[in-house]
DNA sequence: GAGCACTGC
């Protein structure tokens, strides 16, 4: 990919090839400008004090934890203290991709250098930076695939974990992985300084069993990684050879920074034995809560009024209203009651602007809420929890709070759910600091503060309510053995564990050992769940491996299709042309063959209510899937063309756990746990009576609904897992 | 006859 400048007079391309930057003394001169501009504002952010003190504390100790408040600047600052401290290449995770960017953009004009130079970032389908990069930004999911094919994360001398608080699944996993990593650097760091005079058979036998109880470590094929082969002597006669990791010349000791914005900081601490913290005061400005005085029957309701209530007792220019509810239904019943109110408002009263948002939503109309409103208008922003912490919208000073939100959980037995649940106190928090980012703002909680007092303070870390599978098979490729024993800083239940373990044994992922396959390691490659990768995988020898791509990047997005309230008619209408008897799967490479038809065209996708920045989406993961396939061996042209049941066929073998069989009174019940199970009304099978079905997602809200749905032959179904299911084919 | 929090590789 090339590296993008954020300057105008863009040299950036000159970045891509070498690393050897030919600009003109006139843009360096620019870029300097630019800083030299920044410098005071940096120097009065309240962390500046503390700069001294900060790399001091990284310098003594091996992890340090900083606490800091939102406009502390600790994300910007700290990584630039070090960078001028004089430490090596420096990575930086965000939970997010646009926080990368964004504040990779941000430091390098901060630091006066092109991006993509000595600061960069690097996300899934995006990488800026080169081989001058000392300070990279990038997702926390990056940085895990990097460890896939670096395990000691050796080009990095620190890595700082920001935003650590949010317990994303890929931070839990990291820092398990970064201590682990720290531990392994600091016993080969030792072993570089014994080197000069290094003499050790015994020594080495020592090491050996020293070593993690992972054992034995899977090593990678890639011709470029500097991992020495066996039959090679080391080139330099000093180089310093590790049992597990080859040529660990020049490895030294990791450092690790985590960052985190509520006070949950003892945690950490504890986790990396006793590290220091460091508290740096934030820039926010005070909120006043409220609370109601009595619990609130019909939390819609109470938000409208909440909204209508604010609305005629301030001054309309006294800032916009952020609304938090739990989901796009909740959305739409609040901002058809405020439509209604806002029709009679006496005259005087400044117009109401619902503005709703949330993920499935169109780009294009997310867009709205960051538009100033026209004169004489509020806006009242009707928001999801994306507004707590993925984007921050402008001009708000009044937070209305529902106190709920939608919780993805994950049982083994009873499988995924998705239910609205009351939120945290820290969330309850964050929601409120969206009223204070720009001067002193209102919070009005719609509990009582009794209520706010029974919430939990945190919320339940992500990998305690999710499936494992995944999580499971990289830890195995990435040498972790005893996933069992592995040191998660919260471990996730036995049973979520084991149940991974036979998801993933069920898959040929791992043997009868619970040790890793050829076929497991190469299905670690995929940015996929395993099952997905394993239907790629299946593809080849069925002879459909163009479609299966396709089929599986379709299913990587959400919201493909988009369905306003008001026009519901209308767009089922438009997207009945892609609907294939034969379910989802096909409706989906239907919708795919189209778009590709006419190039993605923006009026088409209009038309037909089809999302067209996750359309892109889907081609890049598309381009990506093709090149890991070809770089396996796999003949990714291979195609089925109009025979689409080889494609199913391919899905069972990674989804026969998902079956379910139509019963006499017209119901559905799973193969597996014989539960009721309700097919989607969003499905292109929803209605439909077919004998059997298979489906990628069980979630249950107020049923158990199967969404991503197809048909199949009860045989096929036999086909593909005969020990469990033979009996379909008597 | 009726429903889909949010990220990420």
């Amino acid at each position: 990919m090339v590296p993008k400048v954020v300057f105008p007079d863009n040299k950036g391309d000159a970045l891509a090839t070498t690393g050897k930057t030919k600009q003109s003394k006139q843009s360096k001169q620019d870029y300097r400008v630019v800083a030299q501009k920044l410098r005071a504002q940096r120097e009065s952010l309240p962390i500046f004090s503390a700069r001294s003190a900060i790399v001091k504390q990284v310098r003594a100790h091996p992890t340090v934890i900083v606490v800091g408040e939102t406009g502390s600047g600790k994300t910007t600052q700290i990584p630039q203290y070090l960078l001028e401290s004089g430490f090596g290449t420096i990575a930086v995770t965000q939970p997010r991709r646009v926080a990368a960017t964004s504040i990779a953009k941000r430091v390098a004009e901060e630091v006066g250098t092109p991006l993509g130079g000595r600061v960069g970032y690097t996300i899934r389908f995006e990488d800026c930076s080169s081989e001058r990069t000392q300070l990279r930004f990038c997702t926390d999911g990056l940085l895990l695939r990097e460890i896939l094919s670096d395990p000691l994360l050796r080009r990095y001398e620190v890595v700082v974990l920001d935003e650590a608080h949010e317990r994303t699944l890929r931070t839990d996993i990291l820092l398990g992985m970064l201590k682990d990593i720290q531990r392994e650097r600091k016993r080969v760091a030792e072993l570089n300084q014994q080197a000069p005079e290094a003499e050790e058979e015994e020594e080495e036998e020592e090491w050996h069993r020293d070593h993690r109880s992972h054992g034995t470590h899977v090593t990678f094929d890639e011709p470029e990684a500097p991992v020495a082969a066996e039959a090679e002597a080391p080139a330099v006669a000093s180089a310093v050879v590790d049992s597990v990791h080859g040529d660990v010349t020049g490895v030294g000791e990791l450092k690790i920074i985590v960052m985190s914005a509520t006070l949950d900081a003892e945690r950490f601490a504890a986790y990396f034995d006793a590290a220091p913290i460091l508290y740096v005061a934030g820039r926010q400005f005070p909120v006043t809560t409220y609370y109601t005085t009595t619990p609130q029957a019909d939390y819609l309701d109470a938000a409208h009024l909440a909204a209508l209530q604010i609305h005629t007792e301030t001054p309309s220019t006294s800032g916009d209203i952020l609304v938090f509810l739990s989901g796009q239904e909740d959305i739409e019943s609040v901002e058809r009651l405020l439509r209604e109110s806002a029709g009679s408002f006496p005259a005087g009263v400044p117009a109401l602007l619902p503005c709703p948002i949330f993920a499935a939503l169109p780009q294009a109309q997310q867009a709205l809420v960051f538009d100033a409103a026209p004169e004489f208008t509020r806006k009242v922003i009707l928001a999801t929890n994306i507004a707590e912490t993925s984007l921050t919208i402008p001009g708000i000073r009044h937070v209305i709070d529902s106190g709920v939100h939608k919780a993805r959980g994950f049982d083994p037995r009873v499988g995924e759910s998705l239910l609205v649940e009351p939120v945290s106190k820290s969330s309850a928090r964050q929601r409120a600091g969206r009223a204070g980012r720009e001067a002193p703002g209102f919070c009005y909680r719609l509990y009582t503060e009794a209520d706010y007092a029974q919430l939990a303070e945190d919320g339940v870390p992500e990998i305690k309510r999710c499936r494992l599978s995944m999580v499971v098979l990289q830890l195995k490729a990435a040498g972790v053995d005893d996933v069992m024993g592995f040191d998660f800083m919260d471990r996730p239940s036995k049973k979520a564990l084991k149940h991974a373990l036979l998801e993933l044994f069920a898959l040929d992922a791992l043997d009868d050992q619970g040790a890793l396959t050829p076929l497991g390691r190469w299905m670690a490659e995929f940015p996929l769940e395993p099952a997905y990768a394993k239907v790629v995988y299946a593809s080849q020898a069925a002879g459909c491996t163009r479609e299966a791509i396709d089929v599986v990047a379709l299913l990587s997005v959400d919201s493909l299709f988009y369905a306003p309230a008001d026009k519901r008619d209308e767009s089922n209408a438009a997207q009945a042309v892609f609907r294939s008897s034969d379910g989802d799967h096909v409706t989906l490479l239907n919708l795919l063959r189209a778009y590709t038809a006419v190039n993605g065209d923006a009026e088409w996708c209009k038309e037909h209510f089809v999302n067209r920045r996750n359309m892109k989406h889907v081609l890049d993961v598309r381009v990506q899937l093709n090149r890991l396939c070809a770089r396996l061996g796999l003949d990714t042209q291979r195609s089925c063309g109009a025979d689409v049941d080889a494609v199913l066929r391919c899905f069972l073998a990674g989804f026969f756990h998902n079956c379910a069989l139509l019963q006499p009174d017209g119901s559905y019940r799973s193969l597996s746990g014989s539960q009721a199970v309700h097919v989607h009304p969003g499905s292109a099978l929803f209605g439909k009576k077919t004998p059997a079905i298979f489906y990628d997602q069980l979630v249950f809200t107020n049923k158990l609904h199967a969404r991503g749905v197809s048909a199949v032959d009860p045989l096929w179904i036999a086909q593909a897992a005969p020990k469990l299911y033979g009996r379909l084919s008597k």
